[in-house]
DNA sequence: CGTCTGCTTGATAATACTCAATTACCGTGG
DNA sequence: CCACGGTAATTGAGTATTATCAAGCAGACG
């Protein structure tokens, strides 16, 4: 699969499914092939860890396809997911001794990965990438702190609602003709609960409330159909 | 104050109180000469508000004194503050049209002031210091997610006390001799509520409880004495 | 010295959590 | 294909925590 022996490969980088979306879009042909040189794919199954809280930060990727989830634990145990990445997403802590959060596939998943070592050296000698970086660093600085927002003054009925809505923009799949949003959710229960903030129960019975009132329907444990957009918008605040 | 005519003018920066601590400590003497031209000195008085939620993103800038909060409304009103930033720390959201945040001095502040698209192209010019800032947001990024943690996952006792924690270390005053630390805090108490997500009674009630047990003393509204540190650690979780 | 604002304290209500039981779903093996 | 078992999700009852509303207090400042 690697073409690491030849000096300049023509990288699979061309293949990727990311290539015009992830922190690679602006390089060249010749830098292409240089981060082709140190980096390579990984299979990660659902469930599958990656990295833990607190380790050595050994590693960066790319997420080609899947979704993984960002999380760290209370000292009384109990989760907060700090955040969910996608394909096109950069993952991992650059420049950094140790991640401060374990990373974990939640779908089966694809990703690119590189020694950080390595891949900061790359990024120290190719401003270019780095600019990238610090563009996707700066969007996810401002998508955390929105979700402060969510965090410190939402009631569940608004976090439920304002998760729903973020979902079917990143997942949903629109019906044709309907105003119908289906969302193929990568997460259980427990796993939306801790991206939340709150417990288990509390977001089923916020989900049944949404079902009595219209505003969705749900087929199956991780389908969720959002019927009736702008009620869901104006529960969301 | 500025010496902008001069084309290699010996820098103010030379005499900055944050000259080797802010973005700008990697830059050599022509570099800095040329973001001295584009920037400018601003004083803000305790209150003043530097930048609004949703305005057009004008400008960045370094703190060179004081303390300054970031801040989010919720569409029911309720303020959640997102980010304290201090000497040194960097302010603003560089290559972004619209500033995703509110800014407001806390205390009276000194800040160095760019316009965001000269900076911009500055950056851009200079990788080390986009490099820097690359460095920084990261940081920031680890910091506000450690703060989703204690949003989502803390009680009212746990919250008070990671702060009073976080605010000793940042803004703490070791008495001599003694393990006492004393904070003067930049804070009002409905700030405070606003950075923990609580409301303004609770963290009364909380601080209460916890001079009764004697971690803290309160000598005054805006000075907080931390007695027991290893019992306020204990309480953080 | 009085007023104003910010903080504290108290009483009550609402929201979300905890614990417990039941139901639904999904994969497995017969 | 259906029955079974295990896991995940829902529902219910009761409780705890925090928010809300209201009153009182105190320090800052004119």
């Amino acid at each position: 699969m690697h073409d690491t022996q030849n000096p300049l490969p023509k990288s699979y980088c061309d293949a990727c499914a990311i290539r015009n979306r992830a922190i690679c879009a602006d390089l060249d042909e010749r830098e292409i092939a240089l981060l082709n040189g140190i980096g390579r794919r990984r299979k990660l199954s659902a469930g599958e860890q990656l990295m833990w809280e607190g380790d050595e930060a050994v590693l960066v990727a790319n997420v080609i396809e899947g979704v993984l989830k960002l999380s760290s634990h209370s000292a009384d145990g109990k989760e907060q997911i700090l955040g969910l990445v996608y394909p096109s997403d950069f993952l991992g802590r650059p420049f950094g001794k140790t991640s401060p959060y374990g990373v974990e596939a939640l779908t089966d998943a694809h990703i690119c990965v590189f020694e950080r070592t390595d891949f900061d050296r790359f990024a120290r000698e190719h401003p270019r990438l780095e600019h990238k970086l610090l563009e996707r660093t700066l969007s996810e600085l401002d998508r955390t702190r929105r979700w402060m927002l969510l965090l410190g003054r939402m009631n569940a009925e608004q976090k439920v609602a304002s998760f729903l809505l973020e979902m079917a923009e990143r997942l949903g799949t629109n019906q044709a003709s309907g105003p119908e949003t289906t969302v193929s959710l990568p997460l259980s229960r427990q796993q939306i609960a801790d991206v939340l903030g709150l417990t288990i129960e509390t977001v089923s019975r916020q989900l049944t409330r949404l079902r009595g009132a219209g505003a969705i329907d749900l087929p199956s444990r991780r389908e969720i159909v959002l019927r009736d957009t702008a009620d869901l918008e104006s529960r969301a605040g």
